[in-house]
Order: structure tokens, then sequence, then C-alpha cells
DNA sequence: TTCGGCATGTAACTTGTTACATGATTTG
DNA sequence: CAAATCATGTAACAAGTTACATGCCGAA
């Protein structure tokens, strides 16, 4: 019973949790409302959904009667899923790993021209100011629908989040350009006493 | 001549454009002045400090004078690698692909107890609370060491960057926990009109 | 003499992406 | 009729971690 399924089987088991799912309905729902903190492609989704099946944390039901395309395979959460599931919610979370490639780009700033860094920083800060509409947009969209099945007060919650993380990178993008700008000042006195 | 080194080879060549280093110093200073936003493990030191040297972008002197324990192996970074690092340096850096596994377990908070969530927060107040105090620990020790032989004020903007992200993740947990709290009374009325 | 730090390296594994194959149905 | 979308799936690849092997040196 090795545990080589990472975290991708807890996401599929939150998400059959709310309802049954296909495979495809997985990846529709991660593009639509977990992309900005979450990802999964296809060749992770099938596998793992297969797994869970063999793992006894959900069963599969092949609708027969093709809706759309080929037929469905929809997954239903079991109850030793749901347990597995509130075992994991449990735990502490890890802490992340995280690869910022921009801030590898400033640190190694020194080999390359202002013009290129201060590039770099004018396009991070419009991708913010993008991220942070997006999500104000998201926050708007499901506050608008008011007579929902399920609660979406968690989800809410991170879309908050996105926007104090996108919003603290805009700010601090803004003053790195004022501080690469002050800096080259700084250089030319230096070098012109 | 295929591309199949990823980010890790920039990095080299970025930290050897500072000055020639052994696999090993690569590792520490990672460990020390990168760790909050970049890591690369010893799988991928040697292979990749190997294949710069394949392509040219470095050179090896083994110095057989062996100063501590094994003897160690300098790389220099040639012309052709410097040219490379600064055209890596110019293309526009990739959007991230960000995991945050506390906000997975928040969206999925239904399946477990409000103390739970609770709890997972205030563990993420404190550990934004340490990186914080870090980071600025960071810039002083920085800012402090005055006659150094190489500017470092692009590594304190990397700092200031994590300054910004901690305090917009410990701000955005405060208010998590606040709606939290208030969402379970709200479910209480709800529940007893 | 034992332990930790310096120092290099690799094999096995895990994780995840990409590109492709398949094919029905719906929409323009 | 062509294209997009629904829908499932896999093989090959890429990337990265972990655990281990090796061995010297200095300090406790």
């Amino acid at each position: 019973m090795r545990e080589n399924t990472g975290k991708s089987k807890y996401v599929m088991l939150g998400m059959l949790a709310r309802m049954p799912l296909t495979g495809y309905m997985i990846k529709k729902w991660l593009e639509n409302e977990y992309s900005h903190f979450w990802q999964e492609s296809y060749g992770q989704i099938y596998p793992t959904l297969k797994k869970l099946v063999e793992e006894g944390l959900a069963v599969s039901s092949e609708s027969s009667e093709r809706r759309n395309g080929r037929g469905q395979i929809l997954y239903t959460i079991t109850d030793a899923g749901k347990k597995e599931l509130s075992d994991w919610l449990s735990k502490e979370p890890e802490i992340e790993k995280l690869r910022y490639e921009i801030l590898l780009k400033i640190s190694f700033g020194d080999n390359t021209t202002k013009d290129v860094l201060l590039g770099h920083l004018d396009e991070f800060i419009q991708r913010n100011e993008k991220l942070i509409k997006d999500m104000n947009g998201y926050i708007e969209e499901i506050e608008g629908a008011s007579g929902l099945d399920f609660d979406c007060s968690y989800s809410k919650l991170t879309a908050l989040c996105g926007i104090h993380i996108y919003t603290a990178m805009k700010a601090w993008a803004i003053e790195a350009k004022d501080i690469i700008a002050a800096k080259g000042e700084k250089d030319h006195e230096t070098k012109n006493p």
C-alpha cells in the first residue's frame, strides 16, 4: 500500500466530497476556480481517479447513457474516502517550496541592464493588476449568485488570499522599480564625484 | 543540443557570475540566501555543473591541493556562459504555477471542523511572523556589512519581496480567522431562528 | 575515537507535463 | 461539413528529491 499519489489524491477527494464528478468535470472545475493556487493535468487526474477506486476511497459508475460525446465515468466518494479526506485536512499543511523566477532574475540583476529589470517589473505589475481584477470579479460573482446549493464562503477566502498576495506583489514591484531607478543615479554619482 | 536543464542551469550561471564556486558552495549559498524563493538539491547541482562544462558555459579546475576534506572542483563562468545568462535574464519571466496547500485545505473546509482550520491558520500566522523577522534580520545584516566586495542591493530587493508576501499572508490569515469565526455564529443563527 | 562538516557524486524514485490517440456530439 | 467541445486515456519525457556511497579533516 505505497503512498504514491501525492496531493492530487486529496484534491480529487475534496472535490468529490461536494458531488459526484467525472475526470473531465474535475479538470474544468480546477481551471475555473482553483487555477490561481492549484492545477492538475489529465495525465494526473485519470490515473489518480483509478487509484482512488482501487483503494476503496471512491466508486465509479459508468453511465452507458452517453449524453455528450463518449460515455462518462462518474466517481462518487465513499465513507472511507471521506475519512481519508478529513484525516488529511487535520494534518498541518506542509511548508511550500516556492520558486519565483522573477526574484531570481532580480537577484542576478548585476548581469543585465536596468531597463531589462524595469521592463520585467512593469510586466509583473500589469499581470498582478489583472489577477486582482480577476479575483475581485470572482468574489462578486459568488456573492451575486445567492440561491446556491452549497456554501462558497471557503472558496471566497481563497480568492481573498489571492487579492492579498497579488496586491503585495504589485506594491513590491513598484517599490523595487523606484529603488532600482534611484540606485542607477547613485552609481552615476559614485563614478563621477 | 537538447534543452534539458530547466532553470537550475541559469541559477548556477548567475551564481558563478559573482565568483568561481564549487557545487558544495553553491548549495550552501542557496540555503543561506535564496532558500525563501529558490532551492536546489545536490542531485540537480552536480549534474548541471557538468553539463555547463560540456556546453562550454563554464570551465572546471580541479584543485588537487585538498584544503578541506576531498579535493574541490572549482567552476568558473566563461564568456559564452555570461552571454547565456544575460540572454536568459532578458527573457520575460514565466508565470509561476503556485500550489498552496493551505488554500486547498481552507477551500475544502466544509469537510472538517472550524477548530482544525483555525489551528492551521494560527500556525500559518506564526510561521509568517518568523519569516518576516528572518527577512528583516537578513536586510539588517547586509546593511551592516558595509565594506563588501560586491553590491547586495538586488539581494535586498528579494528580501523586501519576502517581507511584502509574508506580511500579506499573515494579514490574510488573521482576516480569514475572523471570517471563519463569524461564519460559525451565522450558521448557528440560521439553524436556530 | 567518534562525530560533524566538507566535498563529490549517482541510482532509484516520485511527480508532473506534453503530446498524442480515439471518437461522439453539438454548433456555426 | 468543419470545427469546437465533450470525454477518456496513455506513453514518453522532464524535472526534481531522497537516500545512499565515499572519504578526508578537525574538534570534542
